[in-house]
DNA sequence: ATCATTACATACTAAGCGGTATGAAGAGGC
DNA sequence: GCCTCTTCATACCGCTTAGTATGTAATGAT
């Protein structure tokens, strides 16, 4: 009954985030569209305007919400001048501080969507399962990129294998993420993350060639 | 209507076993009571006749199935008489060789359980939570409880920190166990555990006093 | 053999789910 | 102003869900 001036980028965006926000914390199959549309205030007929199915949601959730959000958490920090390994010891470093900032600094207990979506739906939908594999690929790419550098420039071992390590680093962060969410401790979780980077920078250090 | 033999033992064993089986590859809130019930043969009134609830039902999955089966994994190899690096490290290796064993060759692909359980609903419901806590806590101590060993024998360098780094293997085991069920690769997820234990066996070495 | 108890099977319920059908109000072109 | 398309709101639908109520056959104690 009541009708408040149209936007509908931000209605869809709207309805986007917030879906994100659900499926973030009770996972794809645990969120309902009722849940979305009481957290927007809208209804029915405008996400189903939008999105034509559930599916589709999550799927734009991911396109649009997941992957810029590793980007800039995960990828943007590696793009500097520095010697390649200190490039990766600081992207460690600043990664607590860039993912509250993405996220806020609660919903650090809610774990890294990503891997939610992955290990949520890998094995039950195609379409998920895809475009988390992208977003990894895309990740692991970017390391993989800067070791490869670094083995050029000399500052890496030349028998560096850069894709398994780098997958490595990444499957060690998404590790020590989970580990801390398991917590439910903004203490522990913050304690988790810190010692993966350290221990990870430690290890980056023993690739160095000298 | 179809009575046969009684057995009440092995028909709550097998109401665990198949929704610790449809639990693992579909989450707990993706599985549904018929699902179990199906794979069983059993009806409604066999399931609640034993377990009062759902959630009971995914308690006693973790407490009957799930921990003992983290033990056996990754606790029990511990268990030797070797240089505690070099244990460590033989656990690493033969890691894929215990998971199949306890899981099948298949369920390779859905992952940890453990570590499923824990990112579903660790956020959304204290009984499973604890529980994770506690197996989580369990396998860290072994793996503590050997670094400290090393260190008394003064194999590992005295200035590790054994608990932050038993967090980390373990965190890092976990997270390359989902990178490889994101792929939904038999073949890829081999190779991602292959690589992580190469990765933490040297990581474990350059901890080693000389 | 009897009888209470255990171990189920069957039928049912209320609530919630994703999705659809319909209709009305806002917005832009002419 | 008028007409059309877009953007929603509302009502509804069939289905599934976890859980319950009830009844009955099997089992074990006496």
């Amino acid at each position: 009954m009541k009708r408040r001036k149209r936007d509908p980028k931000a209605t869809k965006r709207a309805l986007l985030e917030a879906a994100f926000e659900e499926m973030h914390k009770h996972g794809f199959q645990g969120t309902s569209i009722s849940q979305i549309l009481a957290r927007t205030g809208m209804t029915k007929g405008a996400l189903f305007h939008h999105y034509p199915s559930k599916l589709a949601l999550a799927y734009a959730v991911l396109d649009e919400i997941v992957e810029p959000m590793i980007v800039d958490i995960w990828l943007v920090p590696l793009d500097s001048r520095d010697d390649p390994l200190v490039a990766l010891q600081a992207m460690l470093r600043s990664s607590v501080k860039r993912m509250t900032d993405q996220l806020g600094r609660n919903a650090l207990l809610l774990g890294c969507p990503l891997n939610h979506f992955a290990e949520e739906m890998s094995p039950l939908d195609e379409g998920i399962r895809n475009r988390c594999n992208r977003i990894f690929s895309r990740w692991q790419s970017g390391i993989t990129g800067v070791l490869v550098d670094g083995i050029g420039q000399g500052v890496v071992r030349s028998d560096v294998d850069a894709e398994n390590t780098a997958m490595f680093i990444i499957a060690s962060i998404e590790g020590a993420i989970s580990m801390g969410k398991q917590t439910q401790s903004l203490a522990r979780c913050l304690e988790m993350l810190q010692g993966c980077g350290e221990h990870l920078s430690l290890y980056l250090e023993s690739l160095r060639k000298n």
